[in-house]
DNA sequence: GTGAAAGCGCTAACAG
DNA sequence: CTGTTAGCGCTTTCAC
């Protein structure tokens, strides 16, 4: 086991390199990466004796190595809040096939809703100069990108605008707030209360934004008391809910502004006596045997926009950024459709 | 826009290099690397001197020639079935913890249970030089995994296990699935169904294997028609539990084998007039509310517990290889309490 | 405290 | 059809 006084520790188990394979098919460096490469102009029989040595010898091509001469690294960032949510599983998975299709591979990072975390995240893929980058921002200042893009990392923005200028893929949280709001007042309700994320989320002052609107829309005012943001934590919810369903004058429905607050909802309004309204944004698995009114957006189509977006660039398309707005839909499943009692 | 003949398209957007930052700065280039690698040895002034010409140049250190030098590449790949199975985000996602406390970066990939698109994904993989692999196997042939091991890329089989010689972290399948057979029998089922994934999975089997277990302890024959393996399809799943349900002698009681095939059963039941008892594998959000009893798995646990064997390894650690079987958890809701009819 | 030189494993360019 | 050379951007080594 003698090795180089310069290599003390193996690099890689100390794996075969092209040279090595070289030397076992005795020829050259670079006819060992024709064959590896398929590329033309290599006859059958130097083929198969380059073929026979990369088999005997276990050689895998070392991609780090070709990336660095290439440039280019086949491989897309995806900066998401939580993989762990139901909403952002189909997502990135979504993203996953387009990369796959066009031979990239993925590499995905969950920033916590912590802006910092955010941005190294996204500062860390670009030091491996992953060719483009998918991200849901958590903080809202991302001048720290702008210099990235400018220097050849395509960027998507999904689910929120990130402030600056770049591709962007959204749903329509302020349409589909509103359209679910506007489905609560059309079944008799006036005083209906809104839970929601953080403000400093995008999505989160869209939706309220489509609940003030359906609101105005029907000439309702509404008090402070019926809207409450913040985390998705089970207990802020629940005891957002339960204050509004226990005040005074108790709101008789709900919109509930993510598929987090929507599942904290339900278990709350499970508990009570009197039926309470319900319409949640994001559809949620089995919501259809609860009968939970939806506002539905689909998940697996905004990522796949945006994988498609971000591709379309890498292919060299430069348009000006686009900004796409998904539709959502309304899901009515009873729970929306209940009357104030 | 003269760029020399050699280069006619620029790499990376023509990013700035140590070379430049050191240029500008004035000083040797492993000056620059000493800052921007916090190394020590280097005068508060000449630092600052660097640290302005980073900035001004907005230099960002290539980490592929980093790792094309110290043969570790400081990322981790998980090769699962879907990352949009409610089972697979929060394993993910407690893979990404552990890597992120490591330093390292996740690169996720689905396998969609195609053993042929696994290899792909795995080799992919190995050519960038990961620093280890967590693998949830789909196939059951990894012997093209044992060069790469052998190679130095330390591997852990997640949730079923690989045939080859590699640490492994499993969930107790069979005694799960077990104890929710013996559950139901406990209350007066003997004809009882059991609905799995393909016999290609080693869980599906394993599950099976306790249903048989449960049903021997009892005293029962199980019949051919109340077994039923195949694709977690919603078709499927369907035609398999309404014909047991159907029979001239139905079963009375439902196994169902994973989450997938637990959301179409409770489908199914819901929209039967008599009443079936029903326990699943995997736990399901919002069950608790559908009152589903289920044998639930710590998904989570799973990939921390494999993503740290891994780093175990990684960090140098030689033992033997190790086999974790984490244990699951009855959660009695409802649906497994029913008697028969 | 600093820097020049070599080289990681591969691909681009160019000769034969 | 094949091989030689240079060099991707960084870290390692070693000399100053």
């Amino acid at each position: 086991m003698a090795e180089t006084a310069r290599h003390p520790e193996p690099r890689y188990g100390n794996r075969p390199t092209m040279k090595d394979v070289a030397a076992r098919a005795g020829v050259g460096l670079k006819t060992v990466s024709r064959v590896v490469n398929s590329e033309p102009g290599v006859t059958p029989d130097t083929e198969r004796r380059v073929q026979e040595a990369i088999d005997a010898l276990g050689f895998r091509r070392n991609d780090s190595a070709r990336v660095l001469r290439k440039g280019r690294t086949a491989s897309i960032g995806l900066v998401l809040e939580d993989l762990a949510d139901p909403f952002y599983g189909p997502l990135s998975r979504a993203v996953e096939e387009v990369a796959r299709a066009h031979g990239a591979l993925l590499i995905n990072g969950s920033s916590a809703e912590d802006p910092e975390r955010e941005q190294e995240l996204v500062l860390a893929l670009c030091a491996r100069r992953v060719d483009g980058l998918i991200v849901i921002p958590a903080g809202d200042d991302h001048r720290y990108l702008e210099q990235e893009i400018k220097a050849g990392i395509a960027t998507v923005f999904v689910d929120r605008p990130g402030r600056i200028d770049a591709d962007m893929v959204l749903s329509d949280s302020f349409g589909g707030a509103r359209q679910g709001v506007a489905h609560l007042i059309a079944h008799g309700h006036r005083r209906i209360g809104f839970i929601g994320d953080q403000p400093r989320i995008h999505t989160a002052t869209e939706r309220l934004r489509g609940y003030h609107a359906a609101m105005t829309d029907a000439g309702i005012t509404v008090e402070d008391s019926w809207v409450s943001l913040g985390s998705t934590d089970p207990d802020r919810v629940r005891l957002a809910a339960e204050t509004m369903l226990s005040a005074p004058e108790p709101v008789t429905a709900l919109f509930s502004g993510n598929n987090r607050v929507t599942v904290t909802a339900v278990r709350v309004l499970a508990g009570r006596e009197r039926p309470v309204a319900l319409v949640g944004f994001d559809d949620i698995e089995l919501a259809d045997l609860l009968g939970i009114t939806v506002i539905s957006q689909d998940a697996a189509a905004v990522g796949r926009t945006a994988a498609e977006h971000l591709f379309r660039r890498l292919d060299g398309a430069d348009h000006a950024p686009a900004r796409v707005e998904l539709p959502t839909r309304l899901i009515p499943r009873g729970s929306g459709e209940l009357r104030p009692s």
